[in-house]
DNA sequence: AGAAAATATTAGGCAAGACTAAATCTTGCC
DNA sequence: GGCAAGATTTAGTCTTGCCTAATATTTTCT
């Protein structure tokens, strides 16, 4: 065993394993299962790379000579297990450095993710595990995101949307989407970051507000916002911004 | 005044423009002054970077166009202002980086240069002042070799090559090449590091073997080598080693 | 001075990645 | 069952960097 782990991958091929990686995660996540085996299309590769369609195209064909993806014209693409294991190398770069940036740097957590995203293709396998043993070998990233393990597991727990969520429950939350600066540090702000507790106060009908309040502050909050004790108030949220919110059911209704 | 920085430079760019500065610095030391500017050749260039000679010359002219060098065809090129911004730029990163990963990461001195050769084109200014801020703004690299700061000044303080110093001198280690992993790891062994004082106890004619005796450890050694207390043994290198290392002058003979 | 040696440059290619415009599949809808 | 909409691929270019082989220029040596 123990495939040898060929030439040194490119940094767009890196982005585009971790990008099809991640639609099929979502694909999966979106619905129990939607077919078999979920397929990512070319559209949507282009899109989360911010490239042409056209220009996806010719490297997936690239990829499938490299065997990372199996690919079929018209027909979208699935990870191999060595593009699955690739992808999740880059995800594990990615996330150990968000971590490291925050934990031993001080980073802002809405600054981590773009710097990440041009060290994940520089940093070496030893750096990143150095610099996980330095902070504690953390199991998520600022944003909750799980850290694959040395050896390629992913914890791939079931997480609820807060859009999802019904009035009167509590949730904990545990994942907020790291693309958007200005979006993280709303979140900030308003105390909604991993580990928060949450309440669930009101719903508007018609994709309208959310209105919830913190009913315990997250342990990342403070040293996130450098703020603190905003925790007994309410605030809405939009449906747009509560489907980037991923929470855990605590299983406990109230009125 | 205050230019604007243009398009961000490609690695490869950078990696010129760094080359063609150590070459011109190499040059400017190695004779008080050769010619009035000092001018770096497509040969030198192509070597110092490991590819072909014909590669470099569209480089060149690549580089010019940018106002990054200015270049006379067969000529040599001599880095513009903008250039030599853009290298000392690259030079702190590169530093930085190295000094971090000893200091902060617990790195071996032998393998920092591969690692920082790599992140030197993707950690950001920001990354690099909190690194640098991190560890107490160091004015040297591992090996030595002193870090451009902020705005743009290096300390460029003459040394002198072992190679060249006279029987008897005791001289103080100040900084010695980084390129190859298994000469450091030999001369941290022997006590060759930044810091210490040596003398020269012998010197064989004809090229030949330079005998010298470690009269203080080096501050960096024992955190280098992990091993101490073998200061007042001899050890013979050889020249081509000798001219790796580079000290300052005493000023003190003995018998 | 004039030829040999060293140094540089052109010429012609290749691969990776990206783009636009123009086909071509698939699918959903009536 | 057929056709339009949407997704995908092909065709044809471009840029960056690199390579080898052939040519040109400088330098050096006798």
């Amino acid at each position: 065993m123990m495939e040898k782990s060929g030439p040194p991958l490119t940094a767009p091929v890196e982005d585009y394993l971790k990008t099809i990686f991640e639609i099929e995660v979502a694909d999966a996540a979106g619905s129990g299962r939607r077919e078999h085996p979920p397929a990512a299309g070319t559209n949507e590769i282009a899109q989360a790379l911010g490239i042409a369609p056209a220009s996806v195209t010719g490297m997936l064909r690239r990829l499938a000579e490299q065997g990372l993806i199996s690919y079929e014209r018209y027909r979208g693409v699935r990870l191999s297990d060595a593009g699955r294991r690739a992808a999740l190398r880059t995800i594990r770069r990615h996330r150990v450095i968000e971590a490291y940036l925050t934990s031993a740097l001080g980073y802002p957590w809405d600054r981590v993710h773009q710097e990440a995203e041009r060290l994940e293709h520089a940093a070496s396998d030893e750096l990143i595990d150095r610099m996980a043993a330095a902070i504690g070998e953390p199991t998520t990233d600022p944003h909750g995101a799980p850290i694959p393990t040395r050896d390629g597991t992913l914890d791939a727990r079931p997480l609820l949307a807060l859009v999802d969520v019904d009035v009167g429950h509590v949730v904990r939350i545990r994942m907020v989407g790291d693309r958007d600066p200005e979006r993280l540090r709303y979140l900030a702000e308003l105390g909604v970051t991993p580990g928060a507790d949450v309440r669930v106060v009101a719903r508007a009908p018609f994709g309208g507000p959310i209105t919830l309040r913190i009913v315990r502050e997250g342990s990342e909050g403070s040293r996130v916002t450098g703020r603190s004790g905003r925790s007994d108030r309410e605030s809405a949220i939009g449906p747009s911004l509560a489907a980037q919110v991923f929470v855990e059911s605590r299983r406990k209704r109230e009125a």
